[in-house]
DNA sequence: CGCAGCCTTGAACAGGCTCAATGGGTGTGG
DNA sequence: CCACACCCATTGAGCCTGTTCAAGGCTGCG
């Protein structure tokens, strides 16, 4: 019997691992000193800038992660749900480069990342769980930048949609209904378009059905099928496809 | 004392460091079995979907990395000089996500990830030294995002001269001659564009002084002075920043 | 020499941006 | 309770940056 998918692995992409998310809290729990930490909308357990100290696991609501240079540009370069890690990025320069922002009530667990090395050294499942997460964080920032370059904005805004439910999909929860809980403005920011081009392109997939919007508002939308989102995705990518291959 | 700054990340964009590059070489042959590889332009270390056993430290040489989709959309996603790994986005998966393939003449030192993992637990300085790496790894990657997404086409050509002239310094090269180990079309993919940009961007560069192309090609440049280039790159910015504050 | 890649440059086109007007929702205070 | 202000979202019109398509040049090589 496979446990795998009893308990599914911690948002990754393929096939992970073994240890799923479960698996990753209890193991930290019963194995690391950590502190839980309850946050509103807003709050951000890590500012750029800041000196690093912390790893801090999501376990439950989300958290944009903004990348700020110092000539005053900004954006939302990641989006992560229960089982992400947010931190990473202070490692190298022992100051973290981004801010991590709650975008809803969410719990995140802290660990000091000394004494998660040191943890690390009688349980190495602990260093496994950690650099598969590094890993993965890699992978997506990668997947991301492919996206950006290589898809038009409704293809963009398409997978975003899909990405957030399958992220809700791996907390447990429903994939059809979901709440965008950042502004036209973020998303934008996070797809590389501006908001009147978010707009127009979550318009564009209402009116072909692919979404609804909710009576409860612009924010709150109905997902007909993940599926047909991907395929909507590929419908636009043929045209280019077909130009190059004949 | 903090360890994290007396064995520095190699390549670390902000405050690089008396140390670096040797001691990480240094320690890792005197702590790892490691397989000394020499590769020649148009081989790869890793291939997409290749089972992942082994991490690859750039000893000389230069990378690039190409990220490849199921149906068949591909993009450079990342360069990679002396002191950079390959292979950490196999990590999570078990598999490879990327292409690490040479751009030159070049020698990875290929270290089994299990058998580096032991050698942590003897020697907390060489987990000090990956986790510092794949931190670097996602700092950078979130970096050509935010380029992506907030500079022009012309900005970005620039950036990219500054980041590989930067990289050669950091190898102890010297920064002022380059020889770009890329087409156009490899730049343009790095750089979300199509080759017509780069070339009318490093034309544009060019007439403006900011670089020459030497007698040796179109690969082989010069470039007058990095800060002017930063400066360059700022003062395609203002426009939009002053539209933003007044 | 002739071919194959790669690079450059021009001209027309288009996707997404900017600017602007409008409307819905929410919270506050009269 | 309504009026107002504020923020966010939508939609349209015109424009601009970067793409597409096309032609021509350079270099290296069989």
């Amino acid at each position: 019997m496979d446990l795998r998918h009893a308990t599914p692995p911690a948002r990754s992409t393929g096939a992970c691992t073994e240890t799923g998310l479960f698996d990753v809290f209890a193991l930290l729990e019963q194995r690391v000193p950590l502190q839980r930490r309850l946050l509103h909308a807003g709050d951000a357990p890590c500012r750029a800038g800041e000196p690093f100290s912390s790893l801090h696991l999501v376990h439950s609501g989300c958290f944009k992660v903004v990348n700020i240079t110092a000539d005053g540009r900004e954006q939302v370069v990641a989006l992560q749900f229960k089982g992400d890690w947010l931190g990473f990025d202070g490692i190298a320069a022992g100051r973290h480069a981004c801010e991590a922002i709650a975008m809803d009530t969410s719990e995140v667990w802290s660990i000091r990342y000394d004494t998660l090395l040191q943890a690390g050294v009688d349980c190495p499942a602990l260093l496994a769980l950690l650099h598969g997460a590094m890993s993965q964080a890699i992978t997506r920032d990668r997947e991301s930048l492919l996206s950006l370059c290589t898809l038009p904005a409704d293809a963009r805004v398409a997978e975003f949609l899909r990405h957030w439910a399958d992220s809700l999909g791996q907390c447990g929860l429903r994939t059809d209904q979901i709440t965008l809980r950042m502004t036209r403005a973020e998303i934008g920011s996070y797809l590389g378009m501006t908001l009147e081009s978010v707009s127009r392109a979550l318009s564009r997939l209402a009116r072909e059905g692919h979404i609804r919007f909710t009576e409860r508002g612009r924010r709150h939308l109905h997902i007909a099928s993940t599926e047909a989102l991907a395929g909507f995705v590929q419908r636009l990518l043929e045209p280019r496809a077909a130009g190059v291959l004949l």
